[in-house]
RNA sequence: GGCCCGUUCGUCCAGCGGUUAGGACGCCAGAUUUUCAUUCUGGAAACAGGGGUUCGAUUCCCCUACGGGCUGCCA
């Protein structure tokens, strides 16, 4: 249990640059039970340093998000505690405290170049890195004199801080999913750490909240392993104790290359993201998993299995479950391909398990989208007779259209393998029989009693009120299916469907 | 290009020197069922390649190949 920490606090830190990514739930998840596993605390901190990205309501959506699954943080902004705030952009000032005191003991320097200059030079170099073999050429506090840096800065003229990195260094540190990482010096530029607006970078301001928060372990996906060797020198800069990272490996996409990103949603045919989103922008609307169907128990077993294992048979989880059985240790290090398939596998399983009333609740909304109007109940008994048969919960209604109105077509290869004029006198009884019973119960037994006088067999016209009532050969009991229909309808359905029925075989 | 990380069935995971290489999704077949679905049973399906180390490598080391990430005054 090389892990365990009983003052363990970990730190969710998304970036409100637009909707939450499913990768970004998975990364919040992981943090989420590892607190919640050790007793300790999941911190929200929203990392909005870049002004030009910030888009309204994105935070506001990774709220909700993290809502909907219920990964409820113990402190950030709008949650409390003693850390804040939890907002990086609302620390500002303090960023520069720090930054200046790096200047100062020759850790970090001036630079003036303007982007422009360095997008210049990258275009001439594909292989151009800020660093200390060419930063004596460029512009910058270590170029020039003391006094012609201080007359730049006077003037009032924009300038970014970078980070001095010394040459010829091994910087190592421990991952705990991918054990000793190492990188030489000579490999890393120096990076900006508070850029021309004032703002520090990701690099500064990360680190700063980190050790302020008091973060003892960082669970962060791998596109940040790169970058560690950057946040190391930061810690030892400021004589600070870096705490623990663990990369964890990127969800990449179900076929292809690359790692999973927002537009994949569209291209594959499934939501990337957890709730809706809609900007305005017509090209920025993304459908959720919540509002194609999903349940967030089947997400949440879904992601938790998507690049971790519990080393044992168990495939079901429960939020409770998977805090007692994650572990760190247990993370996968390869890069996991995003399995729509599994995932509507789960969300199954956790629909069966859901109460109907449950389910119910969830229907309504989307029945009324089709125009149906019923009450809870009703739906309620939708969902009883539909749920085992569905991926998704508005296949309850989209695969079931015939509980809320008669169907307008029918099945017709079966039509024509199973109707001859001579069962249209049984139907019309049948039909009967059907408005007269008082229940379920009596009307199954009368119906079987009737078709048993009459000599016929089950498998002869059983398809064919079958058709009648809903006009497909998909669905639940067909008794229960009439009941809940309704008694009269169903019989009504049943008269109206012969003529149809003659038509179709004459055709 | 450079650096870093990775590589077991189509996919997600087990395996941590000696196994008939295991499970799950998906797929196929069968049973049950008035249909569909659920459920149950069975089946096909993998150690990237090459060198080492070892009595013995899927397991350890190296190389190659392939995949991924980073290489921004984005996070």
């Amino acid at each position: 249990m090389s892990d365990q920490n009983s003052a363990c606090r970990v730190r969710f830190a998304p970036s409100p640059t637009g909707p939450l990514h499913i990768g970004g739930v998975r990364t919040a998840l992981y943090n989420y039970l590892f607190a919640r596993q050790n007793k300790g605390t999941f911190i929200l901190r929203i990392e909005d340093t870049d002004q030009t990205r910030l888009v309204p309501g994105a935070e506001q959506y990774i709220v909700d998000s993290l809502m909907w699954f219920g990964l409820i943080p113990d402190e950030g902004p709008g949650f409390g505690g003693n850390y804040g705030p939890y907002r990086q952009s609302e620390r500002k000032a303090l960023y520069k405290e720090y930054v200046y005191k790096l200047i100062d003991e020759g850790k970090a320097y001036y630079a003036f170049d303007t982007p422009e200059e360095l997008d210049k030079y990258r275009e001439q170099d594909q292989t151009f890195k800020y660093d200390g073999k060419i930063r004596l050429q460029l512009r910058n506090s270590l170029s020039m004199s003391a006094e012609e840096t201080q007359a730049i800065l006077e003037s009032g003229t924009e300038f970014a801080i970078r980070l001095k990195i010394e040459p010829s260094q091994i910087i190592s540190f421990e991952d705990s999913i991918r054990g000793q990482v190492s990188f030489n010096t000579d490999e890393l530029d120096d990076k900006v750490i508070l850029k021309g607006d004032g703002m520090p970078t990701y690099h500064l301001a990360n680190i700063i909240d980190d050790h302020l928060m008091e973060i003892t372990h960082v669970i962060r996906g791998e596109e940040w392993l790169s970058s560690t060797a950057h946040h190391v020198i930061l810690y030892n800069y400021f004589g600070w104790t870096p705490p623990k990272f663990a990369h964890l490996p990127l969800i990449l996409k179900p076929s292809g290359k690359g790692k999973l990103s927002k537009r994949d949603g569209a291209k594959f045919g499934f939501p990337v993201f957890p709730l809706s989103w809609e900007s305005g922008e017509p090209e920025d609307r993304f459908i959720g998993f919540r509002e194609d169907g999903y349940v967030h128990e089947a997400v949440i077993n879904f992601l938790a299995l998507l690049g971790w294992s519990p080393h044992s048979e168990q495939e079901m989880f429960s939020l409770n479950e998977l805090i007692a059985a994650f572990h760190i240790d247990n993370i996968v290090k390869s890069g996991a391909r995003f399995d729509i398939d599994k995932a509507l596998w789960f969300n199954q399983h956790y629909i069966i398990q859901s109460a109907n009333a449950e389910l119910a609740k969830k229907l309504q909304p989307i029945s009324e989208k089709y125009g149906y109007t019923k009450d809870l109940n009703f739906l309620a008994g939708v969902a009883g007779l539909m749920k085992e048969r569905v991926h998704k919960i508005d296949e309850m209604i989209t695969n079931a259209r015939y509980f809320f109105e008669a169907p307008d077509n029918y099945d017709n290869a079966v039509i024509k393998k199973k109707f001859r004029p001579e069962l249209a006198d049984p139907l019309r009884l049948i039909s009967d029989i059907i408005i007269k019973s008082a229940d379920v119960g009596t009307l199954e037994s009368n119906v079987k009693t009737f078709i048993s006088e009459t000599n016929l067999k089950l498998g002869d016209i059983m398809p064919l009120i079958r058709l009648a009532v809903s006009g497909t050969m998909q669905g639940p009991d067909l008794f229960q299916t009439i009941a809940l229909v309704g008694l009269d309808e169903s019989a009504h359905r049943i008269e109206n469907s012969i003529e149809a029925f003659e038509k179709i075989c004459s055709a």
